[in-house]
DNA sequence: AAGACGAAAGTGGTTGA
DNA sequence: TCAACAACTTTCGTCTT
């Protein structure tokens, strides 16, 4: 990674050098795998340790409830009632620890409607039910929170228009949860989405182009420039890689040659070009391993690079 | 022996009548 | 709704390192 400091650095210094800084990155691409940006500039790593917003809700020990470092929940809105519960216990004590004085009639009365309110409507009920879904299928895909907060509003704004009424909750969420992945460019399949489930692919895709057409949302195609990251860190190759591989797709764009192509194909190959360019050679079976296609694939796309960049066996 | 390459047949999804 | 179609996969054989 150092590296290519130097090197973009001595490049500059063509026109008198100023010192810049050594990298802007202006281009971040999410390494969502690992919860880390990757500059595209220099392949540095820029962000690691991304924050657990999650709330704290374990506590089951005494010492343990002791130990909790925040209070109160998180304020967002993948908590069904956005967080915001105020429970009456039965200390019969206020806030302050002052006793209530009021007449136990009154407060139990209190706590019958804070019970019934509390899970106000059906549509509340329905959200509970769907956040408890998302958050379990948000970890299992390893989906950094503010994905997991788009794919809760999205679902939101779906329940709202009535668009899940006859569909199963699971399957909305899973189309919401894609939905979500592709507008913040956190790359992952259909079909990785549905593993998780028990949905089929296929329904999510129904209800994906559902939500795509009803709540009027726009996604870019994928872009292969996404993978890229996720492949190269899998395979525990070095940030120039990412560089040159996004170069190398950039440049084949131009070329047209990218149309219709599978991203991950496309992006699993450049990756094994760059990885042998730098000398950090992996067989294909590898790359296309971790790409989630086929070694074919990745010869296929291969080949088409090769051909644009009229590369042989060498050509460094 | 393992990787790279290519051909041929099969599969799931999109498009256009 | 059906057929044509393009892209990808599977499978298998051959060549190279």
């Amino acid at each position: 990674m150092e590296n290519t400091h130097v090197e973009n650095t001595s490049v500059e210094t063509g026109k008198e050098s100023k010192p810049k800084p050594p990298c802007p990155h202006e281009k971040l691409v999410y390494d969502s795998e690992h919860g880390e940006y990757v500059c595209l500039e220099t392949g540095e790593v820029v962000e690691e340790k991304i924050i657990d917003e999650r709330p704290e809700w374990r506590a089951f020990t005494p010492e343990e409830r002791g130990r909790r470092a925040r209070t109160g929940g998180p304020l967002t809105t993948t908590v069904h009632d956005m967080g915001f519960a105020t429970a009456i216990d039965y200390s019969n004590k206020d806030a302050a620890g002052r006793k209530l004085m009021g007449k136990r009639q009154e407060l139990i009365k209190l706590r019958k409607w804070q019970a019934r309110t509390r899970i106000l409507t059906s549509m509340d009920r329905n959200l509970a039910q769907a956040m408890n879904e998302l958050e379990r299928l948000g970890d299992l895909l390893n989906l950094p929170s503010h994905v997991k907060e788009e794919a809760a509003r999205i679902y939101r704004e779906a329940v709202e228009k009535g668009l899940v009424r006859g569909r199963s909750i699971e399957s909305v969420i899973a189309a919401a949860v894609y939905v979500a992945c592709r507008e913040l460019k956190v790359p992952r399949s259909l079909d990785e989405v549905s593993r998780h489930t028990r949905i089929g692919r296929k329904d999510i895709a129904r209800c994906y182009r559902l939500l795509l057409r009803e709540l009027d949302i726009k996604v870019g195609t994928t872009d292969p420039v996404d993978y890229v990251p996720r492949i190269v860190h899998a395979l525990g190759l070095p940030g120039t890689v990412v560089k040159r591989a996004v170069e190398l797709l950039n440049v084949a764009r131009e070329h047209g040659v990218t149309g219709g192509k599978d991203p991950a194909g496309l992006a699993a190959a450049a990756v094994y070009v760059a990885a042998l360019e730098v000398g950090e050679k992996r067989t294909q079976k590898e790359v296309a391993h971790v790409a989630g296609v086929t070694e074919v694939t990745v010869r296929n796309r291969y080949k088409e690079l090769a051909k644009i960049f009229g590369l042989d066996a060498n050509a460094v």
